[in-house]
This record gives C-alpha cells, sequence and structure tokens, in this order.
DNA sequence: TTGTCGGCCCGAGGCCGACAA
DNA sequence: TTGTCGGCCTCGGGCCGACAA
C-alpha cells in the first residue's frame, strides 16, 4: 500500500516556504474572525497615523513614547486610495495580517470626498466551519483530538458507516498550503468522532496550548481547510533586535509624511488581532458615521464584540465622554475620542474608548422593537432532525 | 539522592525570561567572534546611516530600493557620543547583538575632532575556550556528543580518574543565564570525552543542526559558560509583517536625522554577524585611517577574517577602484569606497567593497619584516604536559 | 455528548562498545 | 583521536475503551 509522503508530517505543494503565494480568503477572513472586514482595492479609505502608531506599539508591547518627534505637516488622518491589499499569515506563528498599499489624494474637493459614498459591500465569504478550542486532552501527548459531533458532520466528509469502526483518512490544508493529514475515526463506546494519528504533529508543529482554537472549514470544492487561534496570551516581547522601537514609530510617520507629500504610494500591515486597532477605514463608513449620526455625552449605543467559539454578540454602553485622545500629538482626531462606559462588567477587558465607526447609536429607544412581534419564521419540519436548542 | 530541578531541562535563575539583565560579556564576544569589538561608552564614534540601512536590509533579506525618499540634510556620516552599549541576544535564537544610544555632536570644530585621538583600548575579555563544529552524529538522536579530548581537557573541571569509568556532572550557563546539565563521561575503547544526557534537550532547544558551533568557556571564576554559532544558513525571511521594509529605512534616517538636527539621543541596534557592516566605528580608528594612509589605486592590503573555529586568517588583496557606493545618495561617503581584488580565490565570499579603517595598508614590503629575527619566546618548560604542536 | 483516565503496546530516544577513518 | 554504526533497553507517545461529568 504506497502511501504519499503526507502520512508523517505537513507537507506543501508550494514552491518556497514563504507565504507570498495566494491565501485562501475563506480561511484567512475565519481566522481573523467575524468583525474583521478590509476595505476593497480602488475604494477610497482613511488612514489614521495614530492607530497605526497604536499597532506598533501593541506588537512591541512597548508604550508610545514621548520623544518621539512631531510631524507637523502630517494631518491626524490621510483620505487615501486603496491600491492593492494581500493577505499574509506569519510563518512563525500563523498570525494573519494584510499588506495594503495606499496613495494619499488631494483632500482640497471635501464636497467630492462627502459624495463619496460607494456601497459597503462586504465581500467576507461566508462558508461552512466549526471551531473548537483545545481541552488539557487535545493537547496532550497522551492522546488525540475529540471532535464535536455536530462539526465533524457538518464539516467532515461522510464515513463509510457499514464499516464497524469507520474509519477515513482526512487531509486539511493551512493557511501557507501545507497539508496535514489525520486520521479520522468514530469509535469508543459511546461512539464518538476522534483525530488520533497525524494530531499530535499538528498540534507541536504549530506549538498550540489548550485554550487555543483550531477551525475547519469545508469550502466550495468540498475540499478542508484549517485555521488555528491563539488564546489571548501575551504579545510575545517582539523587541526587535533590528530596528529599536522609536525608529519604528518615527518610521511609520515619516513614510505617511512622505507619501502625503508627494502624492506617492505607502505600504502598511495591518494585523487584526494583534490589537483593536483598524487604522484604514474605508472612506464611506467614516463619513457615514461621523457625518450621519450626531453624538453627545450620555447617548447609548450598541457595539459588536466577538466571543469565543467565533460569534458575535453586542454589548450596550453610555457616551462618557468626547475628547482627543492625545491632544497634544493629535488635534481634531476623530481616533477613539469617544469616552464610554459599559452596561455590563466586562466579560475580558472592554476598551474605555472607541471610534465613532464602531459603534451604533441607538437614535431613540422608542424605535426599537424589543421583541419582533411577528417571529422569525420557526415552523419546524416534522421529520427534521432534532436540534431543539 | 536529590537531584536538583536542573536534572531536566534547562533552569533560568532570572527573574523573568527577557535578556535585560547583564549578559556575561566574556561569552557575549566569544559569539560575537574574534573580529568584533565594539566602542567604549564615552568615546567619539562616526555613525554610517547607509551602513545602518545595508544592516536592516541584510536582515529582512531584501534589496535597499529605490523609492527611499533622500534625507538631504542628513550627512553620510555623523560624529556621535556614544552614551551607553547593552549587550543582548536574541530570546529566540541566540544570535547576539549591541543596543548603542548615540548622540549627535556638532561638528564645526572640526580641529578638536582630528586631535581626538583616544587610544584603542580594546577591551575584549581573554578567556580559555574551545569552539566546536558540530558533527550529523553529535546532532543526531541517536548519541550524545563528542568532546575533543583537548577541549576536555582544557576547559572541563578534571575527571575522577580512579573511577574506571570517570563520571561527573556539568553544569553550564548560557547567554541568557539559563543552566544546562551535562552527563560528562569518560568512556569507551579507546577512551574519550562524551556528553550524554543532557546533551539531546540542549540539542532541540537551541535547534541546532550538524555545522553549528558550540563553544565552552571558562571564565575565571572557574564557571562554564556555553554560546552557540549557527552556520551560515540563508538569514531566514524577517519579513516583520509588522512594518513595512521602506517604513523600516526611512525611520532609521528619520530617527537619524531628527537626532542630528536636535543633537538628542537615538538608539540603534547593532548585529555582528547578520552583516559584515560595522556602521558605528570610534572615531579615532576612522581618522586615523582616513587621514593617516594614503589609499591610492593598486595599493596592496592585508584584510582580516574569520575563520572556522574562531581563528582569524588575514587575505591580501589590491585596491582596484575609489568610488562612492552610492554616489546618488550618499555622496562622499568613505563607507566601502574602496573596490578590491583578492589574491587567493574566495573561500566563502569575500566583499568586493571595503572602507578603508577596515584594512591594513602595506606601505613598502621593505619595511615588512617577513619572519621576526628573534622568534618570540619559546623556551619549552621541560615537564610541561604534550602541546607539541 | 465529551473530557479525562488506566491499560497496553510499540517505536524513537538514547547509552554502550566496536570499528575504522 | 573521533565519527558512525549495530545492539539493546527503556520510557514516553499514542491508540483503545471505561467511566463520569
Amino acid at each position: 500500500m504506497m502511501k504519499g509522503p503526507a502520512s508523517a508530517g505537513p507537507e506543501n505543494p508550494g514552491v518556497d516556504g514563504g507565504d507570498s503565494r495566494t491565501i485562501n480568503p475563506e480561511l484567512w477572513y475565519a481566522c481573523a474572525g467575524p468583525l474583521v472586514t478590509l476595505p476593497s482595492v480602488g475604494s477610497l479609505v482613511v488612514y489614521f497615523p495614530q492607530g497605526h502608531s497604536e499597532q506598533v506599539a501593541a506588537s512591541m508591547k512597548k508604550d508610545i513614547d514621548a520623544h518621539i518627534p512631531n510631524y507637523p505637516n502630517l494631518p491626524s488622518k490621510l483620505i487615501c486610495l486603496l491600491h492593492g491589499v494581500t493577505l499574509h499569515a506569519d510563518a512563525e506563528t500563523d498570525e494573519v495580517y494584510a499588506q495594503m498599499t495606499l496613495q494619499p489624494i488631494n483632500t482640497c474637493d471635501e464636497k467630492a470626498l462627502l459624495a463619496y459614498d460607494l456601497a459597503l459591500k462586504t465581500n467576507k465569504p461566508q462558508t461552512e466551519f466549526f471551531c473548537k478550542t483545545l481541552t488539557a486532552s487535545d493537547t496532550s501527548t497522551h492522546g488525540g483530538f475529540s471532535v464535536p459531533r455536530r462539526a465533524a458532520e457538518k464539516i467532515f466528509p461522510p464515513l463509510d458507516f457499514s464499516m464497524q469502526t469507520p474509519v477515513q483518512e482526512l487531509q486539511a490544508r493551512d493557511l501557507h498550503d501545507s497539508v496535514w493529514t489525520f486520521r479520522h475515526i468514530y469509535r469508543g463506546k459511546p461512539r464518538r468522532h476522534l483525530l488520533t494519528t497525524g494530531w499530535s504533529i499538528f498540534v507541536s508543529g504549530k506549538k498550540l496550548l489548550a485554550g487555543d482554537s483550531v477551525l475547519f472549514i469545508r469550502d466550495e470544492k468540498q475540499q478542508l481547510l484549517l485555521g488555528i487561534r491563539r488564546a489571548n496570551r501575551q504579545p510575545i516581547n517582539m523587541s526587535s533586535s533590528v530596528l529599536s522601537s522609536d525608529s519604528m514609530h518615527i518610521g511609520i510617520l515619516a513614510a505617511a509624511a512622505h507619501a502625503a507629500a508627494n502624492s506617492s504610494l505607502f505600504t502598511v500591515f495591518y494585523n487584526p488581532r494583534a490589537s483593536p486597532s483598524e487604522f484604514v477605514v474605508p472612506l464611506a463608513k467614516y463619513n457615514k458615521a461621523v457625518y450621519g449620526n450626531q453624538v453627545s455625552l450620555g447617548m447609548r449605543f450598541r457595539m459588536s464584540f466577538e466571543t469565543e467559539e467565533l460569534g458575535t454578540r453586542r454589548y450596550m454602553g453610555t457616551i462618557t465622554g468626547i475628547s482627543d485622545l492625545d491632544p497634544g500629538r493629535w488635534k481634531n482626531s476623530n481616533w477613539r475620542n469617544l469616552q464610554v462606559g459599559w452596561d455590563e462588567s466586562a466579560p475580558g477587558e472592554r476598551r474605555n474608548r472607541v471610534s465613532i465607526w464602531e459603534i451604533e447609536p441607538i437614535l431613540t429607544p422608542f424605535f426599537i422593537c424589543p421583541q419582533p412581534f411577528f417571529r422569525t419564521k420557526r415552523s419546524r419540519q416534522p421529520g427534521m432532525p432534532g436540534a431543539s436548542a
């Protein structure tokens, strides 16, 4: 029985180990989380140097320090044309990030920009997937991976239940197009789905720990894709050893300032999981939020947060202040200029400063239908399998 | 028999895992190689932005590209006061690097600077050490480490040869102050020194491969120190995912320019093994080389290179050209402005451009004494052990 | 439904001297 | 002097159902 070389470890059919080849967008978005969207190529966006700086500071686990020079000719936001977006994943950690190429454009024609209101087509691919947070047993060397029943039935190819212990070999592709092979078996009493051979190689290869999550997707070609999402451990101290933290911060500002002065291209990396810093915002979204809503102290709002298992949940809060986050350096910036309080005590730290485009203001409570009168059609089809939840 | 917790893996007595605590200078210099020296704190140095940029490019494995803006107000070299030097080692790779804090100083008083000629005290510690390039057997999981006889006798504590198979436990400290424990045994027929238990944990922990080298030092307190030097593999593509390559290069230039304009401090990382870019040069060394020697086309010179096993060897060459490396961006720079040819075909690629302070010009062959008449005193003490080499 | 454990088996890890370069 | 190998043993990796949450 000739088995392919994939039987031992991951197999990468790509030519080189880099991630420069095309990343599967479905998998990338799934790993990035339900709240992450990227602006469309060719659209106009608003770039916030301040937010960019914050992301770098978070990546370096270091505060933005005082003695970084001001760039007086660099405004707190730049309107840019988005020339390109490429998806990437860190070769070491599988952390997803996007590279965007921006071109600052002349903002003298303010009216035209206000009129710019490209429909916000969210072209996030929607696919079947499941996500499980790994238990101690899943990551221990003692055994394999316990597959939630629903997950196996929804995502994996169906087993041949005529066998007394149904088994099959699964192949799944990760963000780097490496193929991982697992033995999928349905056994035990009571019966359950397990991944055995191949699983521990995956766990050690990706350095997964209990608390991290894995993510299986079935794409439209019925292929399995495999992603990981690490628990919020402290960002490992990336004290670069190449560039000082100061040089990095200055580099960001100088690169943007230079591009703005010459209307030339510059490149940024957006790392959606490093920190909540969406520092490249679609202009349409920005305009709609800034000019569409009258925010005021005491105003109530909703805001979406990511849950475990890749869902979203909205929390409610109140605007408690409106002020520049850094009035010295970035005057009149809309970047996180709303101070907020939250109704529920924080499950996981909630931010106390947000930007206006992140929230949904509740204009008047009167218009909110507390419970839809006609419930969404739930006429249960008789004969459908269970799912009484 | 109570054994300490060190019997399994490395033990780090430091409080946190960072390398911010004091690195052992002897070990640092040994890992950096015989040609690396660092300027003294408080001395004057010359900083070359061009060379700094080269190092970053080498670290990123990416060419310095065109569209990086000129900084017209940033000269090709800055005279700086060296405020501080701290030694570091990369937490992942153990690669050594130094952080230097520089302050550009006013260069209007050129005369005074020329007079500046602090004696170049090379305060590199000299210690007993040995270095071995790992063989396939050393790194395979099948066995331990074969210790060269001389090395064991010179560096390790003496064994108790009254035992029929002498054994002892060795403890050695790496750059991060982690303690590694090895079983040192003298056995086999013929007898040889081996490191067995503990060795494979070290190899896998440091991700050592055949061709890499290990380095044992005995310091003046008779403590064992342990360093590694990786073979010249391709610098793993550090495509940062945090900052674009352009921003990094711009950041370097902008940080230096800002510091020069304000005579304020700035920080650089010098990574001696990433690339041959000694971009912070003692002013005394620079002055001596630039003003002390008349270089001309066809001039012969010597230059030192590092050998394996941490020795040095000098190769001879001829100056074939004198020109700016990048006349557009860095005019009148002395940075690698000498084009050279070498007498011997390159064992390992030799550079074809060097800076004048890297070479020893041979003024006239007449003054060079080919062999000292009185050899250095080698009156062999009778009764001294072997060492007839 | 699924997390953890005890049982059991097997193969990689690892210590040894033989042998030869 | 020392790099590589065959022999041999041991221990942890890993597959199994039991059992209980």
